[in-house]
RNA sequence: GGAGAGGUGGCCGAGUGGUCGAAGGCGCUCGCCUGCUAAGCGAGUAGGGGGUGAACAGCCUCCUCGAGGGUUCAAAUCCCUCCCUCUCCGCCA
């Protein structure tokens, strides 16, 4: 959600914003609206005010005074009403259109609307050359009994997955991996509940936009996350956080719930595009000044963590158009996938800037009174992409697949074996 | 799932129709005092919106006592619905 002052004050920034996001939406009618709003609004305030004035006279009044005065309070009061519920139309209407509102691109963000118009920023580690046949992570899979995509589709239908023996043994290892390193560069660690209010979700700016993508329980009016984000944001929403206390950084490890509507067909082999995955997230609380660092920070521990697992990768800045409603700017590191001949997104890294703080309210204090703090979100590891990404890059000729060194001690073997 | 209790400011806690955005305490901030510390004294200390301002200054004003609705001239206080927490029983990993 935007800040409505910049809608008086600098409506053509949201404007600019807007149009390098390829979304069209008539300022004008927000702007009339939001005067609107404050007319009818300051009218029925005076009226208020006259009626609580009047009403500490009834307290000491007594006999005829009083009944007259209260007859004249009771009007007062029907006015007020009247006036008020307009108000309050005007608002529902406002907010309904104001809501929807993607968050102000950064400037840096990259220009164009599709994922072919994302930037190349780098590129990290060189392709791996198979002087043999090699396999796609699927195949791998299968051969290695790691992963199991066939019983699944009878269990659980298409998009769902199992993954046994060495490939669950690589999860936790994995993860643990993963937490530790995050717990060296400060951040706490979190197992947050996948199964989150509305609020949660309207907050973090997945609704009303992605409702579509969210799978939900109707019976509890909850719903399941796409990423942990949701919870590890909705943490702190309605507090006033201690400016000592940040920035707050916390590792959230959660399963992952997402209905990947309308991506029928893409994506349909083995586990790349699945309906459930484990995911170690980085979310992060800081002041306003401090996010742009923090963005770096956040996308230089997913390199590190990407280097470490020893897969060829690049990054690329987002294009503006292919932004999520809450992000100012992202990064995605994308790993080098052998079987589809290109790089394919294991990361995302996003300056959320105030768009969730303010739907959420997450505060803190400065000189004079309090201002919204400042989200970003960041993958660490993406269990399933970065399962399948290892065995496509680290395949030996002899069937077996390598563990990344730095994996060893926490999976409790070297290779992946038929 | 059944029975009961309760949700008030950063925290604890009073408050059952008007003088309450809210006693008192703790904490915190700023002064004073005292060799230092501790103690003591004084003052201040919720959030959000609107109007008027160059102003994130002042002044005026509205809203918020879990959330939403209702009764009333007037609601923290009365009524309804929902949410949450706690205790006991049942069930369960």
């Amino acid at each position: 959600m935007l800040d409505v002052g910049l809608l008086r004050s600098e409506p053509e920034r949201i404007a600019e914003s807007l149009r390098r996001r390829g979304v069209d939406v008539d300022l004008d009618r927000l702007v009339a609206l939001d005067e609107k709003i404050r007319k009818v609004r300051h009218e029925a305030e005076e009226v208020r005010a006259t009626q609580k004035r009047l009403g500490k006279e009834i307290a000491r009044l007594a006999g005829d005074e009083k009944q007259e005065a209260i007859a004249r309070a009771s009007e007062l009061a029907d006015r007020y009403k009247a006036l008020n519920e307009e108000v309050e139309r005007l608002e529902e209407e406002f907010r309904e259109a104001w809501i929807t509102l993607p968050n102000l691109v950064d400037p840096t963000a990259a220009d164009g609307f599709t994922e072919e118009d994302n930037v190349e920023v780098k590129r990290v580690g060189e392709p791996p050359v198979f002087d043999f046949e090699f396999a796609d992570h699927a195949t791998l899979g299968e051969r290695l009994d790691v992963i199991d995509t066939a019983r699944a589709a009878k269990v659980s239908g298409t998009r769902f997955g199992y993954i046994k023996g060495q490939g669950a043994l690589l999860e936790f290892g994995l993860v643990r991996w993963a937490m530790e390193r995050l717990v060296g560069e400060g951040f706490t660690p979190m197992v947050p509940p996948v199964l989150v209010r509305e609020m949660a979700l309207f907050g973090t700016g997945f609704f009303p936009g992605d409702r579509e993508q969210v799978y939900a329980i109707p019976q509890d009016d909850l719903y399941l996350v796409g990423t942990s984000e949701v919870s590890l944001a909705a943490y702190h929403a309605d507090e006033i956080l201690e400016p000592e206390a940040l920035p707050i950084r916390y590792a959230g490890f959660s399963t992952c719930f997402r209905r990947e509507a309308g991506t029928y067909g893409k994506d349909t082999t083995g586990i790349f595009r699945v309906h459930q995955f484990d995911k170690v997230e980085m979310f992060v609380f800081c002041q306003p000044d401090a996010s742009r660092d923090e963005h770096e920070r956040l996308l230089a521990i997913e390199e590190s963590l990407v280097q470490a697992l020893e897969l060829p990768y690049r990054v690329v800045n987002v294009a503006a158009g292919d932004l999520g409603a809450s992000a100012a700017k992202k990064y995605d590191i994308e790993a080098w996938f052998p079987s589809q001949g290109r790089y394919r997104e294991i990361t995302s890294c996003s300056n959320t800037t105030d768009f969730q703080s303010r739907r959420l309210k997450v505060r803190t204090r400065g000189e004079k009174g309090t201002h919204l703090v400042h989200t970003l979100n960041g993958t660490a590891v993406a269990v399933g992409r970065v399962l399948i990404a290892i065995l496509e890059n680290h395949q030996r000729p002899d069937g077996t697949v390598a563990v990344p060194a730095a994996l060893r001690p926490y999976v409790g073997f070297d290779a992946f074996t038929p």
